[in-house]
DNA sequence: TCAAAAGTGTTGCATCTACACCCATGT
DNA sequence: ACATGGGTGTAGATGCAACACTTTTGA
């Protein structure tokens, strides 16, 4: 804990220096569901490898400066986009993370985290695959197979999964991770992978319909066993309340 | 929501500038519980009158600017000894604000939130008086009734205090406000103030007995009616899960 | 017909809420 | 003695975890 009193206030110095040797980056946590074989999904995140110093042939996440005329968030938004070429289901502030001695030079990061829909990223990587090309110096990692990485990049993975772990309890965040029609086994599978651990099917089940976030369809689907029926996100209930903050700090205009 | 397919990487255009133009500053929501005569404490925060432009004859939240040998932390915490003379008993990065017309010129802001302990700031304000000076353009106000305000920086306060609302529900920040020694009652206005809600005084002695943060002392405090016990706090338990942050990043050295 | 996932029912336990009630003190 | 806040008891409602059970399909 913190606590205490201090001398007068007249005594304290204030710095004479103001804070243009500081630069701002933007980065980003970018999470989704990889379906690995027919075993449980598994979270993953795109990283980028470093060919230069500091931490060359290190990994980083995806990010950049925050230019002058544009917001963190949108900075965020851009490099998620030169990442990955996709639009992220959800995304929201992670920290300002500002230590003095966190890099070589002085920087503060703005990092973001965001979330995936699975089939866009599958999508995307077949739409490299047809092209030929993908972007260079990506990877995708499953989150308990982390390369060595740059700066305090694990700390702010591990602060990152953190918050969409306590995040899942109270919100409908783990929907980010779906289509547009799901069974409830694939929204099970996601909060599992998310957190961990088993789910039973049944509390499942009723957890998730009394919570009157699920719209169910007309459609099932099909292939062993009894079919399954799928559902709807109601789009009418964000993802996750803000709060009172703006709009624009966590969408895309 | 947000959601979709972007067109592929190689079309984006990356911005030439960087960060230069951008300045980092500092501020802090304070919070305090005043005593207001017999009636219920409110929340009150101190605010800093403006004399210049921008925004001059306004109130703003104190802060300074990032010094570049300084984290934000330690920002937060200098600006808000400059102001108060006091140390926090509380004190949690509430957000990054840099949408880019939030100020006449860039200005991206690392706002925390602090507490602080009530008797300090009592204590405090009684030195002030004691010695015929006071810090200069500084006055605190009730929450609901706040001045007009600089910047976005009655957006921040609503964030802040909405946060509080929040964290107050699952963890002790509501400690924060109270002095070493305090009765269940002290403890229970502090959370109806917070919450601006009247509570079972039945239920919620029972609450925090079985969260077992408190120590019970031998002593009591009489006055009026019954004499009621005084409580300790279990300092072994923080007053909020910080999840896997650094220690630096919440208390201060 | 069997395995396995989809989906329903039921029971027990913990927690919360409302409110009745007793206790100890200053006036 | 009595008003008032301190403190305890208790019954009903609610929510959740565990698990038995039925349904529906593919193989």
């Amino acid at each position: 804990m913190v606590g205490g009193t201090l001398r007068s206030s007249a005594e304290v110095k204030v710095p004479e220096t103001r804070s243009e040797e500081i630069r701002v980056a933007g980065s980003t946590v970018i999470l989704t569901l990889r379906p690995s074989g027919d075993a449980a999904p598994r979270l993953a995140i795109p990283l980028v490898h470093r060919t230069r110093e500091p931490f060359a042939d290190r990994w980083a996440l995806p990010g950049g400066w925050i230019a002058a005329d544009e917001s963190p968030v949108d900075t965020a938004a851009r490099t998620l986009a030169e990442t990955t070429g996709l639009a992220p289901s959800y995304l929201e502030q992670l920290y300002a993370f500002g230590a003095v001695d966190r890099s070589p030079t002085r920087v503060i990061s703005i990092v973001y985290w965001a979330l995936l829909r699975q089939d866009d990223v599958i999508a995307q990587s077949a739409a490299h695959v047809a092209a030929g090309r993908a972007p260079e110096n990506v990877e995708w990692f499953d989150v308990d197979a982390l390369p060595a990485l740059a700066f305090d990049h694990a700390d702010i993975i591990e602060y990152a999964l953190w918050r969409l772990r306590n995040k899942v309890g109270y919100s409908r965040v783990a929907h980010g991770f779906l289509p547009s029609e799901f069974t409830l086994s694939d929204l099970r599978e996601a909060y599992e992978a998310i957190l961990g651990r088993h789910l039973d099917p049944a509390n499942f089940r009723r957890q998730v319909e009394a919570a009157g976030n699920l719209i169910p369809t007309d459609r099932f689907r099909t292939g062993s066993h009894r079919p399954a029926r799928l559902y709807r996100d109601n789009t009418d209930v964000e993802l996750a309340a803000r709060g009172p903050l703006s709009p624009a700090e966590t969408s895309i205009r």
